[in-house]
DNA sequence: CGCCGATTCTATAGCACAATAGATTCGAGG
DNA sequence: CCTCGAATCTATTGTGCTATAGAATCGGCG
């Protein structure tokens, strides 16, 4: 945040920082917001708790970094996905592979578990690209009501939080169970959404 | 835990701890555990502090109690459910209604997110009654493959796994719009799952 | 009434943690 | 080799919280 200067430090900076962040978001993850200390990130960095306030007002701050660049990446995504000319059946596919990617799951479960413990002022902050990202969503399967790809008697809203709530409990099973991979979870739950909206026939 | 005595007494005594039960899982489930003190849940019971430990031990036993308690409950409801002689479209949609019933919502709101920071023992004797209940749900499922109710081809372990995601976030998500009532929640889930797990005609 | 166990209370020890203050080191540019 | 800002460090303060110790109170029963 405070780093400055010449863009080749400049980027150096944002390199720093956002391993800062990445190791919040691990820790965050792991113990919770709550029952994690500011050492436990230090620790992880290798640095001493102290030099973590170089780059974070407070653990509060630290917290909404990890939630505002957890979920920016999700909101570009789904513009790169929306924008596509797939049918609305693949784009839906597309959708719940992105937002249940093994990759980004620190950041996933930390959005989804500790963010209510941000103060109003932060939490509304982030709060306008979660509303973008269910938008989008919303958008794609009114499309594919429009296009009949869906059922007509579709109620949009609640197919919307359906698929997300799919994406969500995935996010938050892998690894309970070695034989249930993301993989296999993702193309299961893809396919059981997909039949639950389309026409049947 | 030591109250005693006369079944009068055993009777009061079993109450009161329920109480603090109820008291604690409401506590747990706003603040989560972390983020809760035991100072926070006295305020609610209108006791002291330090009170609460003629029933505690600690304040992880607490939460222990809660989620055990909370997740006694939901057994005790699918063997109901299992034994009935519904159909198993029937059975799933009675499973999702109780599953996410917004009565018990603080009670498995905190299994969810906090039985995490509970110790691998406790974590372990949890886990039977947390077999149980997913066991149970699987037998449902299997029974409509085989009675001809469901697809063939349905994956039976992801197909309880959705229903249990679909249960958890509906949970999860209650009182975060108002035009979503968990009656068309839970309604919308239930048409969802069951044309996702029903035969195509 | 007076005993006794159950329950709640007051008081406090002891620890873990967030955050601040100020010194020190690092590294690029002159 | 010196300067200066960025980055990290050491040391510490203050606070909030769990848990313990032991005193006070309550209520039923002999």
């Amino acid at each position: 945040m405070k780093a400055v200067a010449l863009p080749r430090a400049a980027a150096s900076a944002r390199r720093r920082l956002s391993e800062i962040i990445d190791a919040a978001a691990k820790v965050f993850a792991q113990r919770g917001y709550h029952g994690a200390s500011t050492q436990d990130i230090a620790d992880l960095l290798g640095m001493r708790q102290a030099s973590l306030y170089y780059y974070f007002d407070s653990k509060e701050a630290a917290l909404e970094a990890v939630c505002l660049d957890g979920h920016q990446d999700y909101v570009e995504r789904i513009r790169a996905i929306a924008r596509s000319a797939a049918t609305a059946s693949e784009k839906v596919t597309e959708v719940l592979f992105h937002h249940a990617a093994p990759e980004r799951r620190d950041f996933t479960l930390v959005f989804l578990r500790e963010r209510r413990f941000l103060p109003l002022a932060a939490r509304k902050r982030i709060r306008a690209f979660e509303v973008e990202y269910e938008r989008a969503i919303q958008r794609i399967i009114e499309q594919g009501i429009r296009s009949g790809d869906f059922r007509a008697d579709l109620d949009a809203r609640m197919a919307t939080l359906a698929l997300l709530g799919l994406g969500n409990s995935a996010a938050a099973w892998y690894g309970r169970e070695p034989a249930v991979t993301p993989q296999r979870m993702l193309r299961a739950y893809v396919d059981l959404l997909v039949r639950a909206l389309r026409l049947s026939h």
